[in-house]
DNA sequence: GATATCACG
DNA sequence: ACGTACGTGATATCA
C-alpha cells in the first residue's frame, strides 16, 4: 500500500524555530549575508528525516496557513485575533522554507481562503479513497478529527524528535470518544489559541464525560435540557456559541484544489539544486542528510538501458514484469520477432529470439498469468509473440489504453505519450536513422518495457482521481483481450471472388474513360480533380462553384448540364472500388483466406475503435453496385455463416437517456418510428405524414447529435437558413429536456475544458474558449458529439466483452469477426446459428440498463452481400 | 507531406 | 461579418 505523507507546514516551522531560538536571539544560526536560518536548519532536518520514509510511489505535501479571508474569519471577527505576530526572525525564514521545498522537488500547497488543516484534510480524504496510506504531521490537535483507518496524525511533540502516532485504536483510548467528536469537545472547551470561547463552565473533565455520556454537542444540548442544573443552564444558554466554536473548529475537506494527488507522487531531487541552496544558506550538513536513493544526479544516469543476457539463469523473478518486444518494422500480423525486453523494477533486459525460445524459466514467467504482465499496445505484443509461438498470459496493466483514458487526443505513439509524462526520450529516437548506432534502435522497446512497469502507480492514481480506473480495469483491458481474439480469428474474404469482380470493373472503367474523352473531345488523368475542373469548368463551360470543387455533392447537380457528368460519376464509383476494396484488399488476405486487420483502440478522441489495414469499418453498402464488393466476403466451408447484429437508432436512445426526454423515451420504449415523432412533432403534422418531411426530419436527428448548427442544417436540407433556424427552435420546443441536456453540455465543457461519456470517458477540447470563432463554435459542437458518440462506444464495448465471455461460457464456436460502430459480425455454423442468434441478441440488448429499452436487428446468410 | 475525394457509422 | 454538420481510413495527385 502506498502513502502519502501529509506535513503542516506552518506547524512544522513554528516548532523548528522555537526548538533552535535559544535564550538570546542574537546567537542563532545565520548565513554568510546575515540572514537567519535556524528554523530552515531544523525544518530541513525534519523533512530530511521524513525523506526517508518514501518508497517508490509514495508522495509528500507540505500544507501552509495563508488564511486571511477563510470562512472562519468572515463568520467570527476575532477569529484568531489574540494571535502574536511571528517574531521577525521567523516570518524572513518563512519563503526560505517554500525555496526549500523547491529546491527537493517537494509540492507545497497554500490558499488565501483555506487554512492548511483544510488542506491536509482535503488531500488526505481524497488519497483515503484512491487507496493511500495517509500520515499527516503536525503538532495542532485539531486535526485529530481526521483520524481514520487509513489517515494517522503524527502528533509531534516538543523537541521534534517524540512523534506519537495516533490511530483510531490509540485516540479512543486516550479520549475515550471518537476521533469525529474532537470538534464538539472544542465546541464545549473553546480553543485560547484560536479565541474561540466555547461554553463557560465546561472545561476538558466535563467536556469528556459529557460526549462519552451523549455524543455530539447537538444530542449534549438535547440531552441536559430538562436537568435545570447550573452546568445545564450553562450549555443551554451558550449554545450558539458552543456550536459555533465546532462550526468554526470542523475541518473543511470538501474545495476544489488546483492540486491532485497524483501531483504529490515523489519524483526525486537534483543535487545541482540542492548544492545551491546549501551554498545559499550555509547548511553543509543538509547535504549527508537527505536520502541517496531518492537522489536524480544528473540527466545520464536517468538514460534508461539495458542488459543483453543469454539466458535468465542469475534473474530473480517478481510478480511483475515489464514486457516489450523487438520486432520486424512492418504489418504486426506477420512481422518476425527479434527478442523480448523485460523489466524487473528497475533493470531492463534483452533476450534475443533465439535464446528465449530455450529459455524455460523465461517462458514459464511469459505463460504463467499469475505473473502480471505490464506493457505498452499487449494487443500487438501477444500478437506478436504468439505468431512466432511463444505464449503470454497475466495482462495486468496497458500503458497506451490508460494513456488514452487520461487523454484521447495523445497520438499513441510512446515517444508522444512518455513526453505526456513529462519524460524525455529524445536520447532515443533522434538518432533512428543513423546508420551506426543500431543498438539505440532497440533501445526506444527497452524504453517502453521500462515505463510500462514504472510509470504504473503514477498513472492508476490519476485514472483513479478522475474516476476511469473502472473504464480501464472493466471495460479497456477485457476488451483488448477481445479484440485481439477478434484479430486473431480474422474475416473471411474470397480472393477469386475479388478478382473476378476486377476484371468487370476494369472493363467497365475502361469503356467508361473512353466515353469520357470522347466528350471532352481529349485524353485526360479522370483520378485528378484538378483535370476535370479544368474540363468542365474551362473546357466545357459548365457552372463550377467557389472553390472549383469536383466533388460528387457538386456534380450531381451538373447532371442534367452535360452528359459526360454522370460518366465521371461512374468512373469515380468504380475506380473506388477498383482501387480502394479490391486492390486495396487483396494483398491482406492471408494464405488462411481471411483479412487480419487491426482494430486501434487508443486513436478516436471519442472512444470510438478504427479499423486500418485495411479498413474493415468503411465496406460499401449504401450505393447497390458498390455494395457488390460484399459479395466476397464469406467462408468457404459451406458450414459457415456469417451473422450481423446492429444496434437500431443507439445513438438516439444514448441521447434519450441522457437528456432524460420523456417523449423521446416514451416513444423509443414504444417502438414508435422516431423520425416520424420527429417530423410530426417539428412539422406539427396530425395524420398522414409525407415521407418527404420524414427524410428531413431524420437530418434534424442527425444534425441534433452531431451538436447541431441552422447553417449545417440549412445546407443538408437545401433550404433557406431561416428555415433551418425555425426547424431548430421548433425541435427544442417539443423537446425541450434534449435543448437543456445538449446546452448543459457546452456549459460544461466551457467550465471544465472536457466532456464525459456515461462511462467516465473524457475527451479535452480546449478549443471551446477560444477567441476564434470557427474553433469554438466546433468545439461546442465536438462538445455536444462527444458524450453521445462516445457512450455509444461504451456501449457496444460492453456488448462485445459480454458476447465474448457468452459465446465462452456456452461452449459455442461462434466468434466476433468485426465490428462496426454499432454492429457486431459474427462467424456461425450452420448447426447452431439459432441458439447464437438469439443468446447474441440477449446479450446486445441487455448488456447495459438505460432509461430506454435497446433494440439490436440481426441476420444472417453465407456472404456478407446477403445479410439482413 | 498536403489536398481532394469517397467509403463507413 | 463570420462559415461547419460528428467520428474515422485509404487512395491518387501534385508540389
Amino acid at each position: 500500500m502506498n502513502k502519502i505523507i501529509i506535513i503542516d507546514g506552518n506547524s512544522l516551522l513554528f516548532r523548528a524555530f522555537y526548538a533552535t531560538y535559544g535564550i538570546d536571539p542574537n546567537k542563532i544560526m545565520h548565513n554568510h549575508n546575515g540572514v537567519p536560518t535556524n528554523a530552515i536548519f531544523a525544518f530541513s532536518n525534519m523533512i530530511s528525516n521524513l525523506l526517508k520514509e518514501i518508497k517508490e510511489g509514495d508522495g509528500i505535501l507540505v500544507a501552509f496557513d495563508k488564511g486571511k479571508e477563510t470562512f472562519r474569519h468572515k463568520e467570527y471577527k476575532d477569529y484568531k485575533a489574540n494571535r502574536i505576530k511571528a517574531p521577525e526572525e521567523l516570518f524572513i525564514q518563512m519563503p526560505i522554507a517554500r525555496e526549500f521545498l523547491t529546491t527537493l522537488n517537494i509540492k507545497y500547497y497554500e490558499r488565501d481562503d483555506l487554512e492548511a488543516d483544510d488542506i491536509a484534510g482535503n488531500i488526505a480524504k481524497k488519497a483515503e479513497k484512491l487507496g493511500y496510506k495517509v500520515d499527516i504531521y503536525t503538532s495542532d490537535k485539531d486535526y485529530l478529527q481526521l483520524i481514520s483507518d487509513n489517515i494517522t496524525i503524527k502528533l509531534i511533540k516538543k523537541g521534534l524528535k517524540d512523534i506519537r502516532d495516533m490511530t483510531p485504536l490509540t485516540f479512543k483510548n486516550e479520549w475515550g470518544f471518537d476521533p469525529i467528536n474532537i470538534v464538539d469537545f472544542k465546541g464545549l472547551m473553546g480553543d485560547p489559541s484560536d479565541n474561540l470561547k466555547g461554553i463557560p463552565k465546561v472545561g476538558e473533565v466535563t467536556a469528556k464525560k459529557l460526549i462519552i455520556q451523549y455524543g455530539d454537542l447537538e444530542h449534549i444540548i438535547d440531552g441536559v435540557k430538562d436537568l435545570h442544573t447550573k452546568l445545564s443552564e450553562s450549555i443551554i444558554e451558550n449554545q450558539d456559541q458552543g456550536k459555533m466554536c465546532k462550526h468554526l473548529a470542523l475541518i473543511k475537506t470538501d474545495d476544489e484544489l488546483d492540486i491532485k494527488v497524483s501531483d504529490l507522487i515523489y519524483k526525486g531531487y537534483k543535487l545541482e539544486n540542492v548544492s545551491k541552496f546549501i551554498k545559499e544558506y550555509d547548511l553543509n550538513s543538509l547535504i549527508n542528510k537527505l536520502p541517496i536513493n531518492l537522489r536524480i544526479t544528473s540527466t545520464t544516469t536517468n538514460k534508461i538501458s539495458y542488459q543483453d543476457i543469454i539466458n535468465t539463469n542469475n534473474i530473480d523473478f517478481t510478480d511483475k514484469i515489464g514486457i516489450y518486444i523487438d520486432y520486424e518494422n512492418v504489418n504486426y500480423h506477420q512481422a518476425k520477432l527479434y527478442g523480448l525486453f523485460f523489466t524487473i523494477d528497475k533493470e531492463n533486459y534483452y533476450i534475443s529470439y533465439e535464446n528465449l525460445k530455450k529459455d524455460q524459466k523465461l517462458l514459464d514467467i511469459l505463460l504463467n498469468e499469475n505473473i502480471k504482465k505490464y506493457s505498452f499496445d499487449y494487443k500487438k505484443v501477444k500478437y506478436i509473440l504468439e505468431n512466432n509461438n511463444i505464449h503470454i498470459n497475466g495482462l495486468f496493466f496497458d500503458l497506451l489504453l490508460a494513456s488514452y483514458l487520461l487523454d484521447s487526443n495523445l497520438s499513441p505513439y510512446i515517444e508522444n505519450i512518455l513526453s505526456f509524462y513529462h519524460i524525455d526520450v529524445s536520447y532515443a529516437v533522434k538518432d533512428k536513422n543513423s546508420l551506426f548506432d543500431l543498438d539505440d534502435k532497440t533501445l526506444i522497446n527497452a524504453i517502453t518495457s521500462y515505463y510500462s512497469l514504472n510509470l504504473y502507480e503514477e498513472v492508476i492514481t490519476k485514472l483513479k482521481e478522475l474516476e476511469q480506473y473502472e473504464l480501464l480495469n472493466n471495460i479497456e483491458i477485457p476488451l483488448t483481450l477481445v479484440l485481439y481474439e477478434i484479430e486473431k480469428e480474422g474475416f473471411p474474404v474470397s480472393k477469386e471472388d475479388l478478382l473476378k469482380l476486377k476484371d468487370q470493373y476494369k472493363e467497365k472503367i475502361d469503356a467508361l474513360s473512353k466515353e469520357i474523352y470522347a466528350l471532352a473531345n481529349k485524353e485526360f488523368n479522370i483520378s485528378s480533380p484538378r483535370q476535370v475542373a479544368s474540363i468542365l469548368y474551362d473546357d466545357l463551360k459548365l457552372k463550377g462553384n467557389s472553390h472549383n470543387s469536383t466533388s460528387s455533392e457538386y456534380l450531381k447537380e451538373l447532371i442534367n448540364a452535360h452528359p459526360i457528368v454522370s460518366k465521371i460519376l461512374e468512373h469515380r464509383k468504380y475506380s473506388k472500388q477498383l482501387t480502394t476494396y479490391i486492390d486495396g484488399i487483396i494483398p491482406y488476405i492471408f494464405n488462411d483466406s481471411k483479412i487480419h486487420a487491426t482494430f486501434n483502440q487508443a486513436v478516436t478522441s471519442t472512444g470510438r475503435l478504427s479499423s486500418s489495414e485495411p479498413n474493415l469499418q468503411n465496406i460499401s453498402v449504401r450505393d447497390e453496385e458498390s455494395k457488390q464488393v460484399r459479395k466476397a466476403f464469406h467462408y468457404n466451408d459451406d458450414d459457415l455463416l456469417i451473422l450481423s447484429f446492429d444496434y437500431s437508432q443507439i445513438e438516439l436512445r444514448i441521447l434519450a437517456h441522457l437528456s432524460n426526454s420523456e417523449t423521446l423515451i416514451n416513444a423509443f420504449n414504444n417502438d414508435e418510428d422516431i423520425h416520424e415523432l420527429t417530423a410530426k412533432k417539428v412539422f406539427k403534422v396530425n395524420g398522414e405524414l409525407d415521407p418527404a418531411l420524414r427524410r428531413k426530419a431524420k437530418a434534424i436527428n442527425f444534425g441534433i447529435i452531431y451538436g447541431i448548427s441552422d447553417w449545417g442544417l440549412s445546407e443538408q436540407l437545401d433550404i433557406p437558413l431561416k428555415d433551418a433556424k425555425e426547424i431548430i427552435t421548433n425541435f427544442y420546443n417539443e423537446f425541450p429536456e434534449i435543448q437543456n441536456y445538449l446546452n448543459s453540455l457546452v456549459e460544461s465543457a466551457s467550465k471544465n475544458g472536457y466532456a464525459l461519456t456515461m462511462f467516465n470517458r473524457r475527451r479535452y477540447i480546449p478549443e471551446i474558449n477560444s477567441a476564434i470563432y470557427q474553433a469554438r463554435e466546433f468545439a461546442k459542437r465536438a462538445a455536444m458529439n462527444a458524450p453521445i458518440q462516445g457512450s455509444a462506444a461504451d456501449l457496444i464495448k460492453i456488448a462485445m466483452i459480454k458476447v465474448n465471455e457468452m459465446l465462452k461460457i456456452n461452449h459455442l464456436e461462434a466468434k466476433i469477426i468485426n465490428q462496426i460502430h454499432d454492429e457486431i459480425l459474427l462467424k456461425v455454423n450452420k448447426k447452431e446459428k439459432d441458439i447464437v442468434f438469439n443468446l447474441v441478441k440477449e446479450t446486445m440488448e441487455n448488456c447495459v440498463k438505460l432509461k430506454v429499452k435497446l433494440k439490436v436487428d440481426g441476420g444472417y446468410a453465407k456472404n456478407w452481400f446477403d445479410v439482413k
